[in-house]
DNA sequence: GTGAAAGCGCTAACAG
DNA sequence: CTGTTAGCGCTTTCAC
């Protein structure tokens, strides 16, 4: 069924090795030559074998993308950008699942470094020391979303998320809010939940305002769960007037926590969330939030990735692109209106 | 870095041969031998090569998953129900943007069998005689979701779209609706689109009532087309006093629209959603509608390759899984209540 | 320029 | 049981 070089040279009536030439054309190959080897081509429909090709490359065609849950929409946005840059390149993208297990990142990586994957793309809540040893040791170009490494060689895309985290807590502050709430994801060092939290923590002092625990409510990126820890934090009796969620799904779980058990939003409580995913538009209320650039951010490193792997040099190692405050009707006082 | 099989023998003082048969365990093997081979495996920390592999077996460990858009939810969920039976086999998915279009559907199916996939899921809007085509001849494993093939060797899993929407009309019909109107996604002929788009025209005539072309609003499954479609809509002066929306996202476009244009959702007009995303829950109003199993159709459609690849035999090709309808918020008079 | 031959790492058929 | 020998399909020295 499928053709083979070998076939094609017979047909024209040339070596193999001639015919790999002008496939790829890796070496000067005589003009009619290459027109019969075309032909042949032609003829046969033949198409080179990447899974051959790649045994002696290494190479396989495939970039390997690790995320902790496609469910959640931040991360199929980066994915679908990803995809977006790498499509035209004839890459394809090898999707892993690691819910946070870093047992189960090192796994797959193991396992994409063996099947020759030609790069990665790496979304993780922390870079440990084993993943650094991993890269460093199979120099497998990778870029970091939204984590930096601290590898010199090791290329990153990101938003500055201490400083989105401070703005927006600012902005509650500014509004004569003293009662604020955040709602963060479990935190290990380096993540950028820590650094919004860091923002929401600096922005407070500096208006002389002492962090309250009890106003700091522990949740994952997941609705429901958002939801639960909301309304026990209400049952038992704690308040705030305003809420910082550090992403959107968890503003939503927050405000139906709120509105189910009798607050009004923007009303009684106003509240913000993080990442701008398109939910964020169509909720009600449309929530206000710090837009990231997602797709962006996942075209970005689709297009490091390609530079890397090509072994193009590029200007920016650790991008970090620009983020917005987008007004909407979970606050009060919207400076500028919007869908 | 890597070890190869040759080191193993060498070490291990056999062929090659034989350390193939070990790693296999293709054929008996003098137990001392083993116990070398297997002691200088691991001393080597060798693992086998799957590309090589592949290359023999024409196998590569990948699936192919072919989806119009990982950033709808219903896909992404269905991506991880496959991810979570897959993972246990090894296996790594190779996921294909296709976005509705039936060329690159073809090529990606092309390069994804050229690439040695073990078997594929495939969504499409359609199944085309080149697709039929493509997967007699490469006899390549493939289960559909939300569809069907008319070859009766294929494998597919899917609801009973055309009873669902037959149901959820006929609960409006039943109390006393008679302008319901339908937003529906393109057609092309048989989708599930187009039984969903039957059911409610069935349960409609079986009220004897004619369908009204004017009350059939023509989206696709983005929430901010939905939005405007509903939107132009209300304003042609058109009214409807309930809405069957055939997807979630289209009945949170309808009901962000029917909301902005001054309509209260359930009190004016009753709004119905399709799949049962997690956001139908947790939208205000909640949302009734057609629940899919959605995880439960990616691993059983998972399930399904997996027992094709392995040869094994299957009872049902064609699973029907059962649909549910949830009642919530956006309608009145819920039979049942839920968060 | 071009063909023969070796090899990528592994499996399988074939003797023994 | 086990080693030798061919490949899988392609690339790449290395002579000519």
């Amino acid at each position: 069924m499928k053709k083979t070089i070998n076939e094609v040279a017979k047909l024209a009536g040339v070596s193999k090795a001639t015919v790999s030439r002008v496939i790829n054309d890796s070496k000067p190959v005589n003009p009619d030559k290459r027109e019969k080897v075309l032909k042949a081509i032609k003829e046969l429909e033949f198409r080179p074998n990447p899974v051959a090709r790649g045994l002696v490359h290494k190479k396989s065609g495939l970039i390997g993308v690790l995320i902790p849950d496609i469910t959640n929409p931040f991360f199929a946005e980066i994915v679908r950008g990803i995809e977006g840059v790498i499509q035209a390149y004839q890459f394809n993208i090898v999707l892993c699942h690691t819910f946070h297990n870093h047992e189960k990142e090192l796994e797959h990586l193991q396992m994409l470094h063996e099947k020759y994957v030609d790069g990665i793309v790496f979304m993780t809540s922390k870079v440990t020391e084993a993943h650094q040893k991993f890269f460093t040791e199979s120099k497998l170009p990778v870029t970091f979303v939204n984590r930096r490494c601290s590898d010199l060689n090791s290329y990153s895309v990101d938003i500055n998320n201490y400083q989105a985290a401070f703005e927006i807590t600012s902005f509650f502050l500014k509004r004569g809010h003293r009662k604020i709430a955040l709602i963060r994801a479990p935190l290990t060092d380096k993540t950028s939940g820590y650094e919004r939290f860091k923002g929401y923590q600096d922005a407070l002092k500096s208006y002389q305002l002492l962090m309250d625990d009890n106003l700091v409510l522990r949740s994952n990126f997941k609705i429901e769960n958002t939801y639960k820890t909301v309304r026990s934090f209400l049952e038992r009796g704690h308040q705030a007037t305003a809420m910082v969620a550090t992403s959107d799904l968890m503003a939503i779980g927050a405000i139906k926590a709120l509105t189910d058990h009798g607050h009004r939003v923007p009303e009684d409580v106003e509240v913000s969330g993080f990442d701008d995913i398109p939910m964020a538009t169509y909720y009600s209320p449309s929530i206000t939030t710090v837009r990231q650039p997602i797709l962006e951010m996942g075209k970005t490193a689709g297009k490091m990735l390609i530079a890397k792997m090509g072994g193009h040099p590029i200007l920016e190692k650790n991008i970090i692109l620009p983020h917005t405050v987008i007004f909407r009707k979970s606050t009060l006082i919207s400076p500028v209106s919007e869908v």
